[in-house]
DNA sequence: GGGTGTTGTCAACGCTGTTGACGTCCGGAC
DNA sequence: GTCCGGACGTCAACAGCGTTGACAACACCC
């Protein structure tokens, strides 16, 4: 018999983990942390729900694993300052939208678990304010950076939750001239 | 015997129905939707947990029915434009802000359900949209006044959800003078 | 060949939202 | 007075949830 239990090739760990962090990833983003039920991710990894659970240890450390913000906008930030707000506008609108807005999406609805809440702060942080803060000239600049991660914040809200009509079926140039200004304000003190 | 249980008194259901609702305010608001069970708010009102499902229909239900955002900008918006965006940030931070910080914050991460979706939706477009957009002229003057409103969410976000620590510890002052601007930018187009 | 550790399964726990059957009382009809 | 209908509330149970502990099956080391 093949038999019905596919039992331990040592080694193998790795990989149905990896499988399970592919449908957790795509569970999470579809349907939400609350949407997304272990026994869910299990079954479209092909294995058993208490296995997810031994290998990330609870269903809230499986989604701060691999539902991750890894936005980049350094290079928009070190950019010159006095573009930085319409730059900043387009590069959250193109560089791989689905995903920043899905992340965002599930990580801010998640926010009810601390450590979700903790790492989505680190992330801003992070992406953010740490790099931009050292930048700005004037009073208070880690307020006002602090600030222009809050008007993204906003932003991504529209887009990525409310889903608001008028601002998804925008053009990124329109975002970019209407927007843009807005953080910029925040850039320039 | 003063018995055990105590049934049926005509009329006495909007009591406690009444009484179910205040319990789940407080919950939804401290605990958050997923956090608040049905179970807890039931029997911090005292009642079968049955019966909180028989007087609203479902958690869902109750949720929508108890925690509303009521804010009322309308005397901030219908104000002089030139100085919209201070005054907007202000109101935002003294009136009544509790509720509306704890509002939002239940509300956004229960976005998982449609419902919750689209009155937090339909509540931004009354609150901010509807009335700003008529009085806002030049170019796009409902995409402006809804990117507006994501300004708005993102100094929510911040607040409410974030806690970012700096934005939580300014003064409104600083707020004002620094956010004010930048929201006034999309005012003026 | 007999441990040892990794990999996985299975049944069960306590929790959740929700339902249907069942009481229990009041107000009105006859 | 008595009977009925409906409002009000209780109770036990359902399926699904995240999680756990006991157990099986295999590869490897000695």
């Amino acid at each position: 018999m093949t038999s019905s239990t596919a039992p331990a090739q040592p080694g193998s760990g790795a990989l149905t983990r990896e499988s399970i962090g592919r449908s957790a990833r795509r569970l999470f983003a579809r349907r939400g942390y609350a949407g997304a039920s272990v026994r869910a991710i299990a079954s479209e990894a092909g294995v058993d729900p208490a296995l997810v659970i031994r290998h990330f240890g609870s269903k809230e450390r499986l989604f701060l694993e691999t539902v991750a913000i890894e936005g980049r906008f350094d290079d928009v930030i070190s950019g010159p300052l006095d573009t930085l707000g319409g730059r900043l506008v387009e590069s959250l609108l193109t560089e791989a939208p689905e995903i920043t807005f899905s992340t965002w999406r599930a990580m801010l609805r998640a926010t009810d678990s601390d450590l979700v809440r903790s790492r989505l702060i680190a992330a801003m942080e992070e992406m953010f304010i740490r790099p931009l803060s050292p930048r700005l000239s004037g009073p208070d600049p880690e307020l006002r950076a602090r600030l222009v991660a809050a008007a993204v914040s906003g932003l991504l809200d529209a887009v990525a939750i409310l889903s608001d009509d008028l601002i998804v079926q925008a053009t990124v140039e329109q975002l970019v001239r209407l927007y843009g200004p807005s953080i910029q304000v925040l850039v320039d003190g």
